[in-house]
DNA sequence: CAGTATTTTCAAAAATTATTGAAATTATTG
DNA sequence: CAATAATTTCAATAATTTTTGAAAATACTG
């Protein structure tokens, strides 16, 4: 398989398991897109290669600037701004995790702060108490950990998981 | 905060962040109503509290029991089906992480291991070999990481992030 | 500054996903 | 086995999410 058939299947596995990692499709995309060139991209380079209009493009392209996925570049005697993917897994899983523990993790725990504090003395109040105050304990440990992740040096996931499997 | 305010409100909250955690809103409003129910319930107690169809209950509870949440119980005298969920958080996580699993990252894995040997000795192609070889290695120490939870004694993840936090 | 290129916005349309509800199937009871 | 209860299925509908594309805004260039 050649460099430009696995860049064309790679684009469309990212894009279709991208629903499931809740993200559009389009997002995932352009993402597999630019982690699989060579130079960094224009809109119209994205828009004519998978074939989207200017504003999918555009918001997904700045979604993904957001996220810390890709960065804007400035080439030498060229006007439209140029989009080049960060390639190092190690740097941009950590982004990756960041932003799913917010929309995933954190609003959970906020809820549950107060929630497992359930009043009554009731043996179905309590049992609830027992239950989210579980799930409570549980969510902050992740959350704990992924916060370690996301904020730390860079080999220590690999290090820390290869060293635990080993 | 009493029972039935705190019933409700982890009902809604569990339901809304359904769509982050990649599962229909329904199957996680009724995941909430078993895990916060003192009782096992039926489909009809899930449809008349939950206000929903009965198709509806029916295709969600019976995912739900797919996914190893919720069980079927029967209860002397009564015809009906009742449901009622695991509600210990370290026996009910390792089976959504095990669906997660096979949803999310085993696909990806699995078309990694084949894109990453892409041909070609050109510089675009060995940098995207390098690209996705990375991503490839980082999803496997993902995925033995998981294995080993999912399968692992009950107590291993929490003591091992404990540990490893301190 | 005027003219042009580029980027952004956002209402409307399309695509996707979830839900309903009634009919079909299956299970239970006497 | 007939009658009834309970469950499942699935085509139609509804709700949600994504995408389009043209207009508006912004940024350059000479």
């Amino acid at each position: 398989m050649n460099y430009d058939e696995t860049r064309e299947e790679f684009i469309q596995v990212w894009g279709s398991l991208a629903s499931s990692w809740g993200v559009s499709k389009t997002m995932a995309s352009i993402h597999a897109y630019l982690l699989s060139s060579a130079e960094p991209k224009t809109t119209d380079d994205i828009m004519s290669d998978l074939q989207i209009s200017r504003g999918n493009a555009n918001m997904n392209v700045r979604a993904l600037v957001d996220w810390g996925l890709v960065r804007k570049v400035s080439i030498a005697g060229e006007r439209m701004d140029h989009y080049e993917a960060d390639k190092d897994v190690h740097s941009f899983a950590p982004k990756i995790a960041r932003e799913r523990r917010k929309r995933e993790l954190e609003p959970i725990i906020e809820q549950l702060k107060s929630l497992r504090k359930v009043e009554g003395r009731t043996a179905e109040a309590k049992e609830l108490k027992k239950t989210l105050g579980g799930i409570y304990d549980f969510a902050m440990l992740g959350d704990q950990f992924l916060r370690r992740y996301i904020q730390g040096e860079k080999g220590w996931l690999t290090r820390t998981l290869s060293k635990l499997l080993k």
